[in-house]
DNA sequence: ATGGCGTGTCCAACACGA
């Protein structure tokens, strides 16, 4: 089965390309199972549920209006017999780390009874992006990821297969970095941010991108500006963390370029982790 | 050279992204 984060910079105007790829990777026999879907920037009313539930699948969505907005697709054909519905598919769902009381939506977790294996609960994330290390928003977003941490904390006391998927807004190390020289210090790769990812990991979870040999400068965000794309000039930011658990039954990790070469595309390209059933 | 492009909103000029 495969797991799969796509931060999609406005579900409005990318759905055809989310069900364009979902269908294409069902027609490839590489059906994913959960989309963790993050930059929705619309509110819960314009959730496009009928179109995705046409298309074969359930969402659960946590949205707000103009910015963030964090989702969790899953295949329908994917579920456990028991699963019918949101309520029955979606378990436990939680919006917003329990810390936090603003209105920024940028955590959607929720458990999911697959089929032929151990429900997985999953965690779509949207981390903020901190603008510049001198800024307010560099400094909300330390805070955010302190109390992320002290939340996955407790979350993976409480299960065993848990994945954290998503926009972390942070380039954990400089292969992950087109240009590091150039982006030395500055905002998604600065040291408190890679020392915040690095706590992450040391929680209990592993890079899946990482276990596997990868092509070199192979990035998840690529720049609308400056022809970003056709230079390569990118950044690898999405990420797929996953528990000790599920890291045992991951049997690899990619970025999926293709929808980033499609007309009028988002900025970001999906990550997906493949999970061997039990 | 801190812009460039894309999206949403108070529909026009700005906020925000990364």
């Amino acid at each position: 089965m495969r797991i799969a984060a796509w931060n999609v910079n406005s579900l409005k105007v990318r759905l055809p390309h989310v069900i364009r790829w979902l269908q294409d990777q069902e027609a490839k026999q590489q059906p994913i199972d959960a989309l963790c879907l993050q930059e929705l920037k619309l509110t819960d009313d314009k959730y496009p549920h009928q179109e995705l539930e046409a298309a074969g699948y359930l969402s659960l969505a946590a949205g707000q209006k103009t910015y963030n907005g964090v989702a969790i697709i899953v295949r329908k054909a994917a579920l456990a017999s028991i699963a019918s519905d949101a309520a029955t598919s979606f378990l436990k769902p939680i919006r917003n780390i329990p810390a936090n009381t603003d209105e920024q939506q940028r955590i959607l977790a929720a458990t999911i009874p697959f089929a032929g294996t151990k429900p997985i609960r999953l965690v779509s994330a949207y981390f903020p992006n901190g603008q510049s290390p001198d800024s307010d928003k560099f400094i909300y977003k330390l805070d955010w990821l302190s109390k992320l941490q002290t939340w996955l904390t407790e979350e993976l006391q409480q299960n065993q297969r848990l994945a954290l998927l998503g926009d972390f807004n942070i380039a954990p190390a400089d292969a992950d970095v087109h240009d590091p020289k150039a982006w030395e210090g500055q905002n998604l790769v600065s040291p408190p941010e890679r020392n915040a990812f690095q706590e992450l990991i040391n929680l209990g979870f592993s890079d899946s991108f990482r276990m596997f040999e990868q092509a070199p400068k192979t990035f998840s965000w690529w720049d609308y500006r400056m022809m970003g794309f056709r230079r390569n000039a990118g950044m690898r930011i999405d990420h797929i963390l996953l528990s000790e658990d599920l890291k045992e039954k991951c049997s690899a990790s990619v970025v999926d370029k293709e929808p980033r070469t499609w007309e009028q595309p988002s900025d970001h390209a999906p990550v997906i982790a493949t999970i061997q059933k039990t």
